[in-house]
DNA sequence: AAATCGGGGAT
DNA sequence: ATCCCAGATTT
């Protein structure tokens, strides 16, 4: 009938964690608290912190009437402040709303701040019985490979399908048991590295072993479309066909490196030119586009052709930035970021 | 250095 | 509804 849930619950009877805290007794006010030090920190450590946090406030009674500085200090250690805060708050909220306990309906638990819909159905399904599904780290991961789920668990569509699959595999008998399993499971085997697939209870029709694509799933986060940034290069060239070059700063890209004066736009670019030389125009010359790893760089070059290098400058005077007037044949020595080089290169060939 | 985690909050 | 961020840990 329900294949996955059965072989996860055989699995769960005999190497399943029984032993945990909050599964003695398992309610309500303990798997929400579980739940949450869950969401941030592995199970070893959340084990000492729960049981310090519930035997100070054994009830959500308490917890509510407790100072928040009491609350933060339980939690002090594990970071994310935050969600202790949530807490905090949800347990007076109960008390205000519900009686002193957490609501048993779906939508009034997930309008408690720091429950959502995961953590909303391991409440119902843990404490309760309910059938809710779960969707946590270890669930996503374990469905992306059971189903051969392409596609980061992040987007909409892939988040959309796993949950439709989380809900299609929960049973009705024994939830609590089978949302215990199925975490436990990407606890233990189904790991995110070296995954024990000789031990998997789902080995069998798990897609991802079939094909060869555990250790490519869940897929990873697709690397986010870089910011464009923009920068004018100037290239001042005189008579003599030398062009000025600057020394970079030790911060930021290229640090050290001789490149082209930079200006943040056409006008910047002038006033910038100016001060090197008298200009008699400029020509822009094609943009083109630098990728980094954190960014891209897009590029329009401007070229001031025929500049009378300023006498400051000639006699390399100039205080900051460092910079001088080089010859073609001097740029090889130097060491030029990749598309200023590539860029000189391009004018050399194309003007001369 | 980058990915991760479930939920909140902004749009 | 959809995107983006939080805040600390892990890889």
């Amino acid at each position: 009938m329900k294949p996955f849930a059965n072989a996860l619950l055989a699995w769960f009877d005999e190497h399943g964690r029984h032993d945990l805290p909050w599964q003695h007794p398992r309610d309500a006010y303990r798997v929400w608290l579980s739940e949450t030090m869950l969401q941030q920190t592995q199970v070893a450590t959340v084990v000492g912190y729960f049981e310090r946090f519930v035997e100070a406030l054994p009830t959500l009674r308490e917890l509510a009437a407790a100072p928040e500085d009491q609350v933060l200090a339980l939690w002090s250690g594990l970071g994310y402040y935050r969600r202790a805060r949530f807490l905090h708050r949800a347990a007076q909220l109960c008390v205000e709303r519900h009686d002193g306990q957490l609501p048993r309906d779906f939508d009034a638990l997930v309008a408690l701040p720091g429950i959502g819909r995961s953590t909303g159905g391991a409440i119902l399904a843990q404490a309760h019985g309910l059938r809710f599904p779960i969707l946590d780290g270890n669930v996503k991961r374990v469905l992306t490979r059971y189903h051969g789920i392409h596609g980061h668990p992040g987007e909409s569509a892939v988040e959309k399908s796993l949950w439709q699959r989380a809900d299609t595999h929960t049973p009705t008998m024994r939830v609590a048991d089978y949302t215990q399993a199925i975490m436990d499971l990407g606890a233990t085997v189904c790991t995110r590295t070296k995954p024990r697939c000789g031990t998997c209870p789902l080995a069998d029709s798990c897609i991802a072993l079939r094909d060869g694509l555990v250790t490519l799933l869940p897929s990873p986060k697709p690397a986010k479309t870089t910011p464009t940034r923009e920068t004018v290069m100037l290239v001042l060239r005189d008579a003599r066909g030398r062009v000025l070059l600057e020394r970079r700063g030790p911060q930021g890209v290229w640090p050290g490196l001789w490149s082209l004066p930079e200006a943040a736009d056409v006008d910047a670019a002038w006033r910038s030119a100016r001060q090197c030389a008298r200009i008699d125009d400029a020509q822009a010359l094609p943009p083109f586009t630098h990728v980094f790893s954190h960014y891209k760089l897009r590029i329009e070059p401007l070229l001031f052709d025929g500049a009378t290098p300023t006498r400051s400058i000639a006699d390399n005077a100039a205080p900051t930035p460092e910079s001088r007037w080089c010859d073609t044949s001097e740029l090889v020595a130097l060491g030029l970021p990749a598309p200023v080089r590539k860029l000189l290169q391009n004018l050399e060939g194309h003007l001369a």
